[in-house]
DNA sequence: GCATAATTGGAATGTCAATTCCAACTTGGG
DNA sequence: CCCAAGTTGGAATTGACATTCCAATTATGC
């Protein structure tokens, strides 16, 4: 064996500051082409072009194009999270989640509304095809819903939604709206369907306050 | 010039009873195949040994596979559309809206929650890569969300929905839920995701109900 | 029945992708 | 300073894929 085919869990190899550095080089530029193109439709020698790296570096450090993928879907996870942040962790108002998904919807507007979610292109591509992005993918949605469900938790706990609210639920609903709006607008090259969706299941959410 | 490369608008060649069968049999076979692998995971040796053809059959019928990729977006919207009639057309009360829902998650739940929408997976592969693909599938989402927001439109102006009720934002939100609902459930094997997000918009398309 | 056009088979072509290999070079710890 | 390990370059291999070509076969309108 001469290269560390499963780098995340057997972390049994020492990264150089530059290798380290080359490797994340490697993740970014491949997140980059593969959200605009897909996995599929992003070859190794558009990322070796792309990244100014050779072959053998992007194989040194990922095994192989699989491990490649799997690395940039926890890089788009933390990545993605992070951007929303700090926002993502105060959802516990009405007005801090509208705040939150006008802020994806300037973004989307901003681009053009070319590209969709960069966890649900990624979901949408490779949930059947490869196991472990499925899990990972999956991963990556709770972590996302998470926050969500956590502050409209505490809107709960402070007594403002009612006890009848499933905050659970209406957080996959959220999450979904905002996947599913993301696509429309996405397909429609317009923001308009992303905000319809999301602002529709934040109304319903409303409806659960207690006044 | 020998093949008929776009084939749709300029209708300018007879097809045998025999030559229109192989067409058929072609398109359904390769959105079979696209369903699954995905469009870029679909070749056409792949195809042509699914469908028991030769090369030269898909090349003469479709021009190449982009125009084959079109073919299938307009059946698949043709079959799935038909398949949800005639509930689709009569979309004008809660209870129908649920039964049409219902009936989507029974089905994904039939498949094991492996693929999400036949339309759906489309867009997502192809409306950042293919421009005449993504009009099209625009398009499928209009003729998809038509009925839809005419059976809302029908409700309005039985009076059992509010004027307040934007019929067309709703019909949006709705399909919204579906896309994103599918592809959570998709990724996380489990239907739920899709039962709650389709849920929480019918549940507040019934707040507007006029009691 | 004939001629024209539609249909089909199957090999050939050229491109490009994923991956492997090995040799050369660099770096960090002792 | 030295060695083992990490890093890099670049060519070579293998296989698949989209597409083209041409020749053979079959159907249809007249």
């Amino acid at each position: 064996m001469s290269a560390p085919a499963k780098a995340e869990e057997s972390k049994g190899q020492r990264l150089t500051k530059g290798g380290r550095k080359t490797r994340e080089r490697i993740i970014e530029t491949a997140a980059e082409l593969m959200f605009h193109h897909g996995v599929r439709g992003t070859s190794i020698p558009d990322i070796q072009a792309a990244a100014g790296v050779s072959a053998s570096q992007i194989y040194h450090y990922f095994g192989d194009k699989q491990g490649l993928v799997l690395a940039v879907i926890d890089h788009q996870t933390d990545t993605q999270l992070a951007r929303q942040r700090p926002l993502l962790d105060s959802l516990d108002s009405i007005e801090a989640l509208r705040e939150w998904c006008d802020r994806a919807g300037n973004r989307q507007d901003a681009r053009g509304c070319e590209g969709g979610c960069e966890i649900g292109s990624l979901a949408s591509e490779l949930a059947d095809s490869d196991q472990s992005a499925r899990t990972s993918l999956a991963s990556a949605f709770d972590r996302w819903e998470g926050p969500i469900r956590s502050g409209l938790a505490r809107m709960q706990a402070r007594g403002e939604l009612s006890e009848r609210a499933d905050t659970a639920a209406l957080a996959t609903a959220l999450l979904a709206a905002i996947q599913g709006g993301m696509l429309l607008s996405q397909v429609r090259r317009s923001s308009t369907a992303y905000r319809q969706a999301v602002s529709a299941v934040i109304d319903h959410i409303e409806s659960y306050l207690v006044r």
